[in-house]
DNA sequence: CCGAACATTAACTGATCGGTGCACCTTGTG
DNA sequence: CACAAGGTGCACCGATCAGTTAATGTTCGG
């Protein structure tokens, strides 16, 4: 298999178990949908585990580069893209397909803190709050870890009622909150 | 199977669930861990999805009674009530066996916004919301709605990255982000 | 054109999935 | 004692699970 057509897996399988879930989507059923061969998948992945471990190491980056072109798309002063943040996660919501967050999904399916697959997914966390921590930082906060640890709170907690509630609504709650909190790390 | 008997099942389903994860814990093994014979748990539920949702409807009820209850105990005040919340949450992520919350487990399995188990899950954050209003308008907060809200997004955050993230940590920013919020609803 | 290298399809492993059927056993009631 | 209700254990169903193997292309350098 090409890199390319190894690419091509692990994008599929992305896809799939991020619409299905990880348990509830066989290896055949992913090989189909990926249109690789189940040989193929095993000449590259020894278990479904590492295949699991694969996609999501390509998700972290694929939504971690989302995030922060967004954001700065969005905004150039770094308090302003700190309140940015729930304004790309709106954009994100509201998009066709949007169910939840891929580590939160894990997380939930691989329960087990010593598991890799839910060490991969707090890794994913431990990632955003660093870059969150980073912004606080260049905004002048005076305790930008606190500051970006709080508003890794307020991310995750949309992220999660998006997926159940109204979620349009749920990013206009979230954004709200976060623009109390960043302005009471941040005062004009 | 007396009606005992069937509390017995359900309780023992939603220990089971909440451990494992609702795909990876079968019917064979979830009739042996609640020592009830499948044959027993087919008499009373058809399906287990029929199963999964009665185990929800418990857990509903046990987690919101715990939560009101322990707010209640922990303060007095409407407004300390507001922030105790926090506290109880706290004391909940160092329990032994904490594992997150069962509905957003429920909800990241089965994840389609009109399957059964998605439905009940978004009524139990509904339920929990409106009682959070509830407090806020007790408080006396001008906009309790908005309030409850928040408190919500700030909860749901905590739960996930409690079981992500070191829980006591977490624990202590979801509680402090939670006083910054109150704090501009409620000014003293 | 030959043959090594690699990809594919598809059948297969043993285990487990959700769910059913049946024979047996215990229990309370008349 | 008889009998029905409701329980248990166990074998079984077809389907699917993760993972393997073998037979069959397809592609390439020489």
């Amino acid at each position: 298999m090409s890199a390319s057509k190894r690419d091509e897996l692990v994008q599929g399988a992305l896809k799939a178990f991020y619409a299905g879930g990880f348990h509830a989507i066989g290896m055949d059923r992913l090989a189909k949908e990926a249109r690789v061969s189940k040989t193929a998948i095993y000449k590259h992945f020894r278990t479904k585990e590492e295949l699991i471990l694969a996609t999501l190491r390509l998700r972290d980056e694929q939504f971690r580069n989302w995030l922060i072109r967004r954001v700065e798309a969005l905004a150039d002063d770094p308090r302003d893209q700190l309140l940015a943040i729930f304004d790309a996660l709106g954009e994100w919501f509201l998009e066709d397909g949007f169910k939840g967050c891929m580590f939160i999904k894990a997380s939930s399916e691989y329960l087990d803190r010593d598991d890799p697959i839910h060490v991969a997914s707090a890794e994913h966390k431990r990632l955003l709050r660093s870059y969150f921590t980073d912004l606080a930082r260049r905004a002048g906060a005076q305790d930008p870890e606190e500051l970006g640890k709080q508003i890794l709170v307020m991310k995750e907690g949309a992220i999660v009622l998006a997926h159940l509630l109204d979620p349009a609504e749920i990013a206009a709650d979230a954004r709200t909150t976060a623009r109390i909190v960043i302005s009471a790390h941040l005062p004009h």
